[in-house]
DNA sequence: GATGAATGAGGATTCATTCAT
DNA sequence: CATGAATGAATCCTCATTCAT
């Protein structure tokens, strides 16, 4: 269950700052690109163009196109379950767990929108694409790590006793993570504010009392 | 807002029922291979190898890959809105409103899960394509719907007054339809079923009374 | 030690010799251009130029180049050592044999100056590409046809006693078919007349009597 | 007829033994891998990294990959001329002399087998390039030379007058300098006596006496 | 002398689409 | 209706080469 083997990085360069800013800012337009547009729809060139470099220039950097991708969902996922994994370990009673990560997820949105958008849309091309395994994986991980927290609520008589936690799981999940797909972090909703909202839903419903 | 302008059917033989029972099966094909592997990664070919056709004689059915695209989704989009405006038509209190389209919405889940991945997962591609924008239009009109029933409640007082009805909306409309990437009808969990579950968790909440 | 496995004809058509000899004929062309300018260095564009189509309508026949490259070599060498192990089961004695042998080869380097320049010259390529391991298999079995007769005949006191096989072999072998890299069959120089010469010079060697 | 014109040594500067050793290194390097994988197979870069520097530095050294191909062949072809034409110059009898040619050849084959390979594998490439008129130049005067030892030993009565010299020429080259592609000199078969070995075959024939 | 980022030309391959048969 | 050969544009990627540091 193990999700976070060693990156093969047979390009990257030990050091170096700048080289490293350099990866990171080429990333960074992919991520973009690829989450707006589509990882197949998006052309290396059009990452290029993005960058004021030529296509084949990427290729100083990274292998592949693929290997962006790659290294894009490697980098958020294996961060996102690292976060998860810490609040669950902080041993929090189970709403207050539920709680950190409901509200880790939503500044997740924020902060890194197009990682997360990239992670939802190309959902259907990660099956079959076999490099791309560990995302199943560590999907996996986190998977567990919520349904952890929810089965102790649970059990522990906080969350209700008809709840199917692996249909809840999902009903959460589908609800949080699809703000992605409109929230803008812009406008007088803060992403603090929209996760208030969302625990009380969630835990409150939508009937008035 | 009228979304059921009329297609441009230059391919469209109204004869021969036959004809039609062929197109239908090839969208059909079509439909399956978008969702599953993506509209942009299925190939012409594909679509063909899987109706046992060579891919130039599909032209013989349709205009191009875009107009299969364009079919699949304007028939589905359409069906749904119309099926949503009779549901709010019939006058129901808003709570039992909100309840049909929400039963409906999981009965189209299980009746046609391709059509709803496909228009979950393409909408990065389809803001792009200006053929497309009646797929805006028209979801504009179903929110209009939801938000109508939505408002109608929290001001009848069946819902919470502290309820931000876009808010809600889009809390409803990703977990609901945000479970055809995971609900698979064939077990003993009935969409029916599913649907009642969804409905006890968004009305009453998760937490236990 | 068999050399004649089946072909993944994963594109071949069945029958219609009309397309056969379209693929026939493109094969002509590859072949000439790969034994003339060396195959990493022809483009496909220079072979569809030679064909008069563009380069891309060559994958309507093909899968890659490399599969037109593997099915020239498996035609050659499968007909030549087919032709070889003829000469060899019709039991004749080592030198009659030999002889053989000897002026089909030549035959050979007359009728298909392109395959035999190809398999000469690409070696060192074909070596590094594992897909291309019955090019080395072939060989071999080849190499033990001749061996075979060549050891018959040092036995049977035909050929002289102090002779290693090994080494004789590849002295014949590079000798004739290094032939092709100058002989022009349009010459006075027919190719029977020049295995007549090599016969000559094989067996009473250069020297006076 | 000349074959020794200067080279246009644009970069080889005439200092530093350490910088000549360096550019002698690299060299060999070159013709290794030139002459394992073929020259156009061979990228600048997998020169570099035999190397051990990056392949933009090997542009320290020559002015192009092209430019180090064409210093190696004119080594090579170089010396081997000067060697045959002094062994010519020493007057001995036809036999003799063809004794020197051939004895001289295994010697070279035992020691730069890379540049034989080289020279043997490319000469189709190299009839393309222009720039390497060189090396057919330098190859006529090799066969000028070995014609002359035998159209002298036809005429002296030591070689079958039967013998047309330009086959036999070529009859001898493919056969001695066809053993670079198998020949490894580490074995107990030295060249010494692989050349003994060929000199009783080309003399005597294969025939038992 | 070497690095590493970038160029720019070109190469194999894919794929939606057309059309004569 | 379907075939199969072909188009033409686009795509990912490679590689020799340059150059500022």
């Amino acid at each position: 269950m193990a999700t976070t083997e060693s990156v093969p990085r047979s390009k990257r360069r030990a050091s170096s700052t700048k080289a490293q800013g350099r990866r990171t800012e080429l990333l960074r337009i992919a991520a973009e690109l690829f989450a707006t547009r589509g990882y197949t729809t998006t052309t290396v060139r059009d990452i290029g163009d993005a960058a004021g470099i030529l296509s084949g220039s990427l290729y100083h950097h990274f292998d592949s196109k693929e290997a962006m991708l790659d290294e894009i969902l490697r980098d958020f996922l294996g961060s996102l379950h690292e976060a998860f994994a810490e609040i669950v370990a902080a041993g929090d009673p189970p709403r207050q767990a539920l709680d950190g990560l409901i509200r880790h997820s939503f500044a997740t949105i924020a902060q890194r929108p197009h990682a997360v958008a990239l992670y939802q849309n190309e959902s259907a091309l990660l099956t079959y694409l076999p490099d791309f395994s560990f995302v199943a994986r560590t999907s996996g991980d986190i998977t567990a790590l919520w349904l952890g927290v929810l089965t102790a609520g649970v059990e522990s008589g906080d969350f209700r006793s008809d709840l199917e936690p692996g249909v809840a799981y999902r009903f959460i999940r589908d609800s949080v993570w699809g703000s992605v797909g409109w929230f803008k972090p812009q406008g007088k909703l803060t992403h603090e504010k929209l996760a208030g909202q969302y625990l009380a839903m969630l835990y409150g419903g939508l009937l008035a009392a």
